[in-house]
DNA sequence: AGCACA
């Protein structure tokens, strides 16, 4: 089935998630992987009866989350293929930024679909942010910098590129780290390119492991690695 | 399957 008739948001909506994963590593793993990206607002996940295995992500540009629909979908996450979809309504961080965001109070459920319907109808309005100090976490700058309307959009890959990694690095220093995770074959660094490196995995659900979970790792102070799917 | 913002 097609990503259904919702219209482009800056938000995206994830179904189908690993209901088992607490939600603190649920939202730091759903960060890491999808920080590539773009530049993260937020992430929301409850547990809920209701909202459990559903996540939504908040990027600060729609075209960051339209990448990620289309890059990310069916990836296997925790064992399950995500399925993920424009959000249906604005997420408050947004409405926040704009200045737009009205503290809900809590209603019937009649009303509270007329004020989702009216909300939905009233999202085209959206202006470009002006200033973004990143204030929304400040874990690892995964995000990659690219031209402002063309970001970067790699789709997953078992073939992990790191950047950023201080020019004595060695590869015994990068087997060291990255041979901990299942699925590892090799680290190829770039002599001529030093501060780069390739790390092959056995699959891409198993480099997207390691590439989460060593994302922003520091060899020295100055030099937390980038990690990113290589380009195919 | 399920669209929230504890």
């Amino acid at each position: 089935m097609l990503s259904g008739d919702i219209p482009p948001n800056q938000t995206i909506y994830i179904k189908n998630l690993n209901e088992k994963v607490k939600k603190e590593e649920l939202k730091r793993s759903l960060y890491c992987l999808f920080s590539q990206y773009g530049r993260i607002l937020d992430v929301v996940a409850l547990k809920t009866p209701k909202l459990r295995g559903q996540a939504w992500v908040a990027f600060s540009e729609v075209p960051a989350a339209s990448n990620a629909v289309r890059q990310m979908q069916n990836f296997p996450f925790y064992d399950k293929p995500m399925r993920i979809q424009y959000a249906k309504t604005k997420s408050d961080c947004i409405a926040k930024e704009e200045g737009s965001y009205v503290p809900r109070e809590k209603k019937k459920k009649q009303e509270e679909k007329a004020e989702k319907k009216r909300r939905s109808e009233a999202q085209q309005s959206s202006v470009p942010n002006g200033t973004n100090a990143g204030s929304n976490g400040g874990t690892a700058a995964s995000f990659r910098q690219g031209k402002p309307n063309a970001p970067e959009a790699a789709a997953p890959n078992n073939i992990l590129f790191i950047e950023n990694l201080p020019h004595e690095t060695t590869s015994r220093m990068l087997e060291m780290l990255f041979a901990q995770y299942p699925g590892f074959k090799e680290v190829r660094l770039i002599e001529a390119k030093p501060g780069i490196a390739f790390v092959d995995f056995e699959d891409e659900a198993q480099s997207s492991m390691a590439m989460q979970s060593l994302q922003g790792f520091k060899i020295t102070a100055q030099n937390p690695m980038l990690i990113s799917f290589a380009k195919k």
